[in-house]
RNA sequence: GCUGGCGUGGCGAAACUGGUAAACGCAGCGGACUUAAAAUCCGCCGUCUUGCGACUUACGGGUUCAAGUCCCGUCGCCAGCACCA
């Protein structure tokens, strides 16, 4: 009779039930166990769960359910960054509310994760726009505030006029704001920021330690902070060319070796000098008001042509009174790098030598390479920017670059101008503080109260939460906060009097530079409980997307110090393993007429090696497309829960950790699908088909007969898997477990009422390990193919199994045997034969003996269970 | 432009510190079972060659007994940053 199928629809939901009954998911903070934290970056609840967020989530699922058979207490929590854009804009579109909104796609988004079987501690889920969280961070703030990290300062953004918004620069296409299309404007405003910059030189050193991330995430982040040493030099100003109060002016340089070839000084469109010259010159401040309305978009930038205007203002060279420079005002100058005004030195800079050869300033080579002649070398129309002899510098020539550097330095630190020293040694970041207001409604109010009397005044704790108000309305662009009746106005804490409340909330990446803390002690009335913070942090492995790979890492780094420092926990690095999957890829249709059309739309032909896809409703073939990340607008789309309903949630996951490496995308197919399913088949068919022979049988590993192959298979594969586990080597591990079921097949289908005790005894432990094996991939085939070996337990509860090194290693093991580098057979040996009785027996072999035709080996190179290589 | 990474069968890939290249899967081809199909099972599956065998890890060199792996050069693709002084 033939085995009945599979059916996940009926077995995955009862096993769901089962593991929640009995609370196998939820971590206790008090366990003697070691712990064991792993955490997928938590999902905007956008609508619905997404097929990138299931290979995500099942990546870490994985980890966690091998951690905890490993016998650690796992720590594995879900929740939501809630707070943000698509809420409004739904709110805008359909008429509802942000809140109802959102909470309505969590409560969708919660069932489809939970069909997945993910082992979730759901008892500490919660969503960042939860009044409870956004208490809290309110209450990091003020801490933040009180200790100094955070500051008010004006700040140029941009601007959308049309929806009254702050725009990120993500956010400004080609000018436009994304939304409105209007225009956007640099409009200068009065931010609060985060004070990031404090941590520039720690958040970099700490980067070297982190050994469990991808040097490539590493490498970002230290480009993005950006350190640079340099030179801090004051020019005098000349007097009589100057404005009235300015003296002296300070540039910013990392190549103070080049002094000699500087030719004129640049400063930005809104340097505070430039802005006093324009005072009285209309030409100049006409052409500031130029510089301004560019840079907001990329493009621009990117064809911006390099120009200047002379603001009639001189400069004395510092080691030469007699030599002075003009002052021009740059497009390319920016105000917040540095101190907004450079030298130009054009023989050592491509930039500076456009600009000077278009305003026929001096150009006079200071480096040039080893051995040339410094009488004839010339810089025409490339600079020379590489490593060289100085020359045409006086006290410098002859010397390295890095040698001018400190004799430049060295000198211009000893002399003075006012009170202070000429030139200060420098280190500077690119890293600017993080400005977090946000002109929005759908975000976590800023605790602060403004007085015209007293200023700004902090929110005091016991007033805290400041709650967002529900009666709000969109019918008008800009925030709704600042149009609410009553909301603002409040009462000054300090002096009773008539002020107004903060309407800016935070940036929403502050919501998600501490959940991972949050979840550690998701119900405490402080922001954490500190024990239980120290305790399960740092998160061991994180997991997530590569697009986070600097802001959202950077900005909880720098949040983790700053909890530090106002007592909320005790560590610096959040994350001591971090992962960044792949993106699951699809194939895109599009039909003769440009339309692009979803999967479900599409039949797939193939005769012989040609495929041609159809489109169903008329018949007409469909162009096969490029490999994308699914989305709406090319409809190249899966919905997990179609998945599901087909083929099961076990084998959605199996699909999307088979294959590709978890790093690299995974292109979604409906063949790999269909074959990930068979194999949840073929599972079933080999454990049910087994079981009616092996009750009663006891798992016993065989070392000799027909059993010996088996067990050696099994615990093999254990060893294995176990290892490319911990590796995250998910794809490994799989084709080591197809190994094992291919291994097993043939003496399963021999299983009869004449197999030796021993053999039974073998496989049963075999088929007991591969259950526990694929597991953490498939734990709902796992626990119903335990249940039908007669289990009674939960295998998501059980250990993991432990091999015995005795079976994986083998006694006889094949040598491959080289002459000259070329493999021309084997020889079988003891595993312990030394390098001399190798030697021996691969003389004796036929091949070998013919080969060298009676004449002895010029050498044999025996690498001891490797290979043997024969040099005639 | 700068910085980094990657190029292995028809496809996804594997190959530990240099040691049998292509494990495992998908697709394909052939066969068994079946009235038939599906499902399942067995076999083949880098290229050339009837075969022995030769060749093969983007391309060209080099180091080595031995190179996908190390070094030099060339080409191609991908990613991040992008007027950073």
């Amino acid at each position: 009779m033939a085995t009945e199928r599979y059916n996940p629809r009926a077995s995955e939901p009862r096993w769901q039930q089962a593991w929640a009954e009995k609370k196998l998911f939820e971590a206790q903070n008090d366990d003697p166990r070691p712990k064991y934290y792993v955490l997928e970056m938590f999902p905007y609840p956008s609508g619905r769960i997404h097929i990138g967020h299931t290979r995500n989530y099942t990546m870490g699922d994985v980890v966690a359910r091998y951690k905890r058979a490993k016998g650690f207490n796992v720590l594995h929590p879900m929740g939501w960054d809630a707070f943000g854009m698509p809420a409004e804009n739904a709110a805008m579109q359909n008429k509802v509310h942000p809140k109802e909104w959102t909470y309505q796609n969590i409560a969708t988004m919660r069932e489809q994760l939970k069909m997945m079987g993910l082992s979730l501690d759901w008892s500490r889920e919660f969503a960042t726009c939860d009044v409870d969280y956004y208490h809290r961070q309110q209450m990091l703030f003020l801490d933040m505030l009180e200790k100094g990290l955070v500051t008010r300062k004006v700040s140029k953004v941009n601007w959308d006029p049309e929806d009254m918004t702050v725009l990120a620069n993500e956010q400004v296409i080609d000018g436009r704001g994304w939304r409105s299309g209007a225009l956007v404007e640099q409009r200068e405003l009065t931010q609060w920021f985060f004070k990031i910059t404090d941590f520039s030189q720690d958040l970099l050193d700490s980067l070297d330690g982190m050994d469990e991330w991808p040097e490539k995430v590493r490498l970002m982040q230290r480009n993005w902070i950006g350190r640079s040493e340099g030179l801090l030099i004051r020019w005098p100003l000349v007097e009589g060319t100057a404005p009235e109060g300015e003296s002296e002016l300070e540039v910013y340089t990392t190549r103070p070796d080049t002094i000699f070839g500087a030719s004129f000084m640049a400063i930005a469109a809104d340097h505070p000098l430039a802005k006093k010259a324009a005072e009285g010159n209309a030409e100049l401040a006409a052409f500031i008001e130029d510089c301004r309305r560019m840079g907001t978009s990329v493009a621009a930038l990117e064809t911006a042509e390099k120009k200047g205007f002379d603001t009639g203002i001189r400069v004395v060279h510092p080691f030469d009174e007699n030599w002075t420079l003009p002052v021009y005002v740059a497009n390319f100058v920016l105000m917040d790098y540095g101190t907004g005004a450079i030298f130009g030195c054009p023989s050592g800079d491509q930039r500076d030598l456009d600009f000077a050869n278009k305003y026929g300033l001096p150009v006079v080579p200071v480096v040039m390479p080893e051995g040339a002649d410094p009488k004839t070398f010339q810089i025409v129309d490339e600079a020379y920017v590489d490593d060289g002899v100085m020359i045409n510098s006086r006290f410098l020539d002859g010397m390295s670059p890095k040698q001018a550097f400190d004799e430049v330095a060295n000198r211009l630190e000893k002399v003075t101008i006012g009170n202070r020293p000429m030139a200060e040694r420098k280190v500077n970041f690119r890293l600017r503080d993080w400005g977090i207001s946000r002109q929005r409604y759908w975000g976590c109010p800023i605790p602060v109260i403004h007085c015209d009397a007293c200023g700004v005044v902090p929110v005091p704790k016991s007033d805290l939460p400041v709650k967002l108000p529900d009666d709000i309305d969109f019918d008008k662009p800009g925030n709704p906060l600042d149009r609410h009746p009553t909301w603002r106005h409040v009462k000054c804490p300090k002096c009773g009097e008539d002020a107004r409340r903060e309407t800016d909330t935070m940036d929403t990446f502050v919501d998600s530079s501490w959940y991972f803390a949050r979840f550690t002690a998701p119900h405490a009335d402080q922001p954490t409980d500190p024990k239980a913070a120290n305790e399960w942090l740092p998160v061991d492995q994180y997991i997530g997307g590569i697009e986070h790979a600097i802001l959202h890492l950077l900005y909880s780094r720098f949040f983790t110090r700053a909890m530090r420092d106002t007592g909320h926990l005790d560590l610096a690095e959040p994350f001591k393993g971090l992962f960044t999957q792949g993106m699951v890829v699809h194939e895109t249709y599009r039909a003769r007429d440009g339309r692009w059309l979803a999967p479900s739309e599409v039949r797939i032909e193939q005769a012989g090696e040609t495929r041609q896809a159809i489109e169903i409703a008329t018949g007409e073939p469909v162009g096969i497309g490029s490999l994308e990340k699914m989305s709406k607008s090319k409809k190249n789309t899966v919905s997990p829960e179609d998945i599901i309903d087909g083929y099961g949630a076990d084998t959605a996951r199996w699909f999307m950790l088979s294959d590709s490496p978890p790093e690299r995308d995974v292109e979604w197919t409906d063949e790999g699908a269909a074959g990930a399913h068979r194999f949840v088949q073929r599972i079933w068919r080999l454990v049910a088909e087994s079981a009616p022979h092996l009750g009663g049988v006891a798992p016993k590993a065989a070392t000799t007969g027909e059993g010996a192959a088996i067990s050696k298979a099994a615990h093999k594969a254990l060893k294995a898997v176990g290892e490319d586990i911990e590796k995250l080597a998910f794809n490994r591990a799989i084709a080591r477990i197809y190994e094992l079921v291919n291994a097993l097949q043939g003496p399963a289908a021999g299983l009869s009422g004449a197999t030796a005790p021993e053999t039974r005894g073998a496989l049963r432990e075999a088929l007991e390990i591969l259950i526990h094996l694929f597991a953490p991939f498939m734990p709902h085939l796992a626990e119903e193919a335990w249940a039908a070996m007669g289990g009674t337990d939960l295998v998501a509860a059980r250990p993991w199994p432990a091999f015995d090194p005795d079976l994986v290693v083998d006694n006889e093991i094949v040598l491959p045997v080289q002459i000259n580098g070329k493999k021309r057979g084997d020889l079988t040996i003891a595993r312990d034969a030394d390098q001399a009785a190798v030697e021996r027996a691969v003389l004796e072999l036929d091949f070998v003996r013919k080969a060298l035709n009676g004449a002895s080996p010029r050498k044999v190179i025996v690498i001891p269970q490797r290979i043997v290589n024969i040099v005639a």
